[in-house]
DNA sequence: GAGAATATACGAATTAGATCGTATTTACTC
DNA sequence: GAGTAAATACGATCTAATTCGTATATTCTC
């Protein structure tokens, strides 16, 4: 399954405006600020340079078309989680997946959260 | 399970450092240099310079009775594993541990973790 | 079509991370 | 105790991330 570009890391602010996007889909700035607006007091035109910066590391596309450009994630939200949790893997977990599955595990609280791992485990189990 | 102290990140550099001496123990800033100079070209000064920032932030503590300080990692390595997660799972997965572990056994190529893990999930049934 | 509203573009300021050179201090060695 | 070796301290540089102000361009609305 390999990886078609080779996955830059989005930093902080740029996951953020991409979780953004995956949820509502492509969007221009202003719909994008409105929502992180609602959790954070970050302004427009930063939410707009950090979409422009983004769209220079290919992390979105863009439409032109209008004059209101329309912003899009590049990548997926799996093959983003995918290539965080490598990264992670790699520099806090010696390479190993299963330290990284077992410390999460271990951390689980929620009983919510330890049913739902269950089942998940279940069903590989066949 | 209170932490101590509010836990802060450790930076990639840092992470680097603290990952020698967890495996070596406490350690001088040579020793921590010469064995990430294995596989990096970092400066002798570079190393002092973020374990004393470390040192700053509490990332590490250190023994200044002889010539040489001894620096060692002021939290476990586990304790670090967690809250490197937990920071991962709150960006980018919604807060939902399942969902972390889901997409990191999805990942899984190595024959060795997939066994690894089915092992994990075997001793966690029980 | 003048003016208001709203968009992008651009660049500056701030902060943090990472790196390293040089200065200074400390301790051995003869 | 003079000189060398090796340690820490300090500060400068460079880059990247983040933030936002201001300038400019475009489009609506009367």
């Amino acid at each position: 399954m390999a990886q078609e570009n080779p996955t830059v890391k989005p930093t902080q602010a740029e996951l953020t405006l991409l979780n953004v996007l995956w949820k509502m889909g492509p969007a221009t700035v202003r719909q994008v600020h409105d929502v992180v607006s609602t959790t954070q007091k970050t302004g427009y035109t930063t939410v707009l340079k950090i979409l422009q910066i983004m769209h220079e590391k290919s992390l979105v596309i863009r439409d032109e078309s209008n004059r209101a450009h329309v912003y899009a994630a590049a990548n997926s939200q799996t093959q983003t989680q995918s290539s965080l949790i490598k990264d992670l893997i790699s520099k806090a977990f010696g390479g190993s997946t299963s330290k990284l599955v077992m410390r999460a595990i271990d951390d689980s609280t929620s009983e919510q959260e330890i049913n739902d791992i269950r089942q998940l485990l279940n069903s590989l189990e066949k």
